[in-house]
RNA sequence: GCCGAUGUAGCUCAGCUGGCUAGAGCAGCUGAUUUGUAAUCAGCAGGUCGUGGGUUCGAGUCCCUCCAUCGGCUCCA
């Protein structure tokens, strides 16, 4: 007699030892059959796997993420068969489900595989899934299954089998086709309906740049054609808010292969998006108690061997800058710290004066790789909201808070609310990624998860993704393709404050060293301007529009109205622009909202006869004959509803 | 940097297996039209087909180099 539990609490009792499909079956027919994985007592197991002791069941469906996860690592056994059975002879190493979808890297020896290939792998993928091959894990000794991939020459498949436990290890069957598997399958191939592969892409094996290179071929998988259909669309509509796609529509930035890559070019409409930004957080921090400073965009090399820039980047950095003078060099600056480390030596300070907080809109240049460039996310040159705040030690805690509060409020203001936050801790194996002493390293790192911790936030910690100064909590927003990027940034710091000897006299008359607050809000202008277009498709919120009212006049003889009209709103300091072209009013139209211009003024004789204005919202909704101070209202609450006064 | 793909007018794209002076729409210019809520009409102009080499009687088309871009990997101060 077994007792099964599940997750509503309720307990079923068998005579004997059933499987998990089994159980759904007995809950019911139509249940089971969208049954595709199950849970058992916290580990994942298939749903033919034999019940035989009490325990708590969980059943998936493809509605579930662990459904989906099962789902899709079973369609990368099915492609890991078809790959075989298309290019006998090569070595498979390991094929996970993702977030969306799954990959299977495989070296592939001498075929190269090419997009073009992908369509006759799909079709030979959906070919083995109409066959409905059963999905069955068996347990292997750890001889046996290091000698049957010995046989096969899949020096990588050995590599993990070596490093597993005898008596833990599993292969998959299905088919013909066997891999090596900890399980999580779906029932049978059948289940797969529609499946596209993705991209295929270079993957190193195991993430080791030093190692072989493999080919990664991504696809994606799901129980209906509509299903598939639907996403694909997705993908398409998430393309057209592509930063980079937005950003040169709207003209907001450009690049230049003659002025080299990734560097960007801003243009006027983005300047004036990216000023208003600016000075939003300029008002924000003049409230906290900042001080803006400004520092040059180049320092002596001696500088970055202080701080250890030098050491750490140099040799990947842009090369340094020759003077006429022998053994003189200057490097760009790839931060802003060592220079404010040195704004700060500027004076003795007593304990009284401190916390001080220097910020500057500093820009910096790093040599990244050209792979990893990516339109106004990764660039070379780059203008960080950057700021420094040296403190007493017992001020860090309350200053980290102050900021986190900060962050939270540019974050709130600019309408992104599903961020997330990782603290990135060093990585203890790797001490030659970092400076510093263990001790201000776990200083640093108690910190910031303290700080976390009472602020209550939801956050994850990432180890060895740290600055190699100090310790981080990072704010990350995912694009439109749904990549991760880290915006703001907040890093608590022990180690530069002596390596510049920074110091401040205490009240007992001795000096000591300050901690520094390395933040940035935005975490860099290019990045976070480029993921709020993607956030918001280029409709920002109505304060921080270049462009916020375009007249439209129905003819040209209309003009002077419409002259008049942009110098009254221009008196309520509302942005506009005449369009005053020789153009119909169906074309006006079209193009101002192809801009993205939040609203249209139409003036024409009723308009100039009443004193009166017509306003279409963009997205085309009729506001109707209004007065301008009526219309400048409309304006004035629009702004006040997300841009809120910074309060400490 | 590595793997794969792409590169034709300011923009978006045609150009089949190599074969006459490389096409279209939008944008631009000129003219007509003076317009009421997502493209008025006509004409004109605009390209050493990313770069440099090669194969060929002949290259936008095939091959190689380099550059840039895209999807990943690695990296990310």
């Amino acid at each position: 007699m077994i007792k099964i539990t599940l997750p509503d609490g309720s307990i079923r009792t068998y005579d004997n030892s059933l499987t998990a499909m089994d159980v759904a079956k007995d809950i019911s027919e139509g249940f089971a059959r969208n049954v595709i994985s199950a849970k058992f007592n916290d580990t994942t197991i298939e749903t033919a796997t034999l019940l035989t002791t009490d325990g708590n069941l969980t059943l998936y469906t493809w509605k579930n993420d662990e459904g989906k996860k099962a789902f899709w690592h079973s369609s990368a056994h099915v492609l890991a068969q078809a790959l075989e059975e298309l290019y006998p002879g090569i070595k498979l190493t390991i094929g996970p489900a993702i977030e969306n979808g799954f990959y299977y890297d495989v070296d592939f020896g001498k075929h190269t595989i090419s997009e073009n290939d992908l369509k006759t792998i799909e079709d030979k993928m959906i070919t083995i899934s109409r066959e409905k091959h059963d999905f069955s894990l068996r347990e292997i000794s750890k001889a046996d299954a290091l000698s049957y991939y010995q046989e096969q020459n899949n020096e990588y498949k050995v590599e993990l089998i070596e490093n597993l436990e005898d008596g833990t290890i599993s292969f998959c069957d299905h088919a013909t086709f066997t891999d090596l598997c900890r399980g999580g399958h779906i029932p049978n191939t059948g289940i797969i309906k529609a499946v596209k592969l993705l991209s295929v892409a270079g993957a190193y094996w195991r993430g080791d740049e030093t190692k072989t290179q493999l080919t990664r071929i991504y696809g994606i998988s799901f129980p209906k054609q509509k299903e598939l259909k639907e996403y694909l669309e997705l993908l398409e509509e998430a393309k057209k808010r592509d930063h980079r796609k937005l950003g040169k529509e709207l003209e907001f930035f450009t690049f230049s292969k003659k002025v080299g890559q990734g560097l960007p070019l801003w243009l006027p409409k983005g300047t004036a998006l990216r000023h208003r930004l600016e000075d939003f957080l300029k008002k924000a921090q003049t409230t906290a108690g900042y001080e803006m400073v400004i520092s040059p965009h180049i320092g002596q090399k001696e500088l970055y061997v202080t701080s250890g820039h030098y050491e750490k980047y140099g040799e990947d950095s842009f090369q340094p800058i020759k003077t006429p003078k022998m053994d003189e060099e200057f490097l760009l600056k790839p931060m802003n710290c060592p220079h404010h480390c040195e704004i700060y030596n500027f004076k003795p300070y007593s304990y009284k004066e401190l916390p001080k907080r220097f910020a500057e809109f500093g820009t910096v240049y790093r040599y990244e790789q050209s792979g990893e460039l990516h339109g106004m996310t990764r660039v070379r040159c780059f203008t960080q909201d950057d700021a420094h705040i040296f403190c007493t030690p017992d001020q860090l805690d309350s200053e980290f808070e102050a900021v986190i509060d900060l962050v939270e409020y540019v974050f709130t203001s600019l309408g992104f609310e599903n961020y997330s936050t990782q603290v990135s801790l060093r990585d203890p194996n790797n001490p030659s990624k970092y400076i510093g002493s263990d001790e201000n390293w776990e200083k640093a790192e108690n910190a910031i998860l303290k700080a976390v911790k009472r602020k209550g936030m939801d956050y994850v910690v990432e180890t060895g993704e740290a600055a190699f100064y100090g310790p981080k909590l990072d704010f990350m927003v995912k694009d439109a393709l749904g990549r991760s990027w880290q915006l703001g940034t907040i890093q608590v710091d022990y180690n530069l404050p002596e390596r510049f000897d920074l110091t401040y006299k205490g009240s007992d008359n001795e000096l000591h060293r300050p901690v520094m607050i390395h933040r940035a809000p935005f975490g860099s202008m290019e990045r976070f301007i480029a993921i709020l277009l993607e956030h918001t498709g280029g409709n920002f919120p109505l304060w921080l529009m270049p462009e916020q009212v375009i007249i439209l006049s129905i003819s040209e003889k209309y003009e002077k109205y419409a002259k008049n009209v942009l110098n009254l709103l221009e008196n309520h300091e509302i942005r506009a622009l005449i369009d005053n072209r020789n153009e119909t009013m169906g074309k006006k139209i079209r193009e101002a909202e192809m801009k993205k211009i939040p609203y249209m003024i139409i003036v024409g004789e009723n308009e100039e006869n009443e004193n009166k204005i017509s306003i279409r919202q963009h997205g085309g909704e009729d506001l109707g004959m209004l007065s301008i101070e009526e219309f400048s209202i409309i304006i004035e609450t629009e702004v006040n509803r997300t841009l809120k006064k910074f309060n400490v």
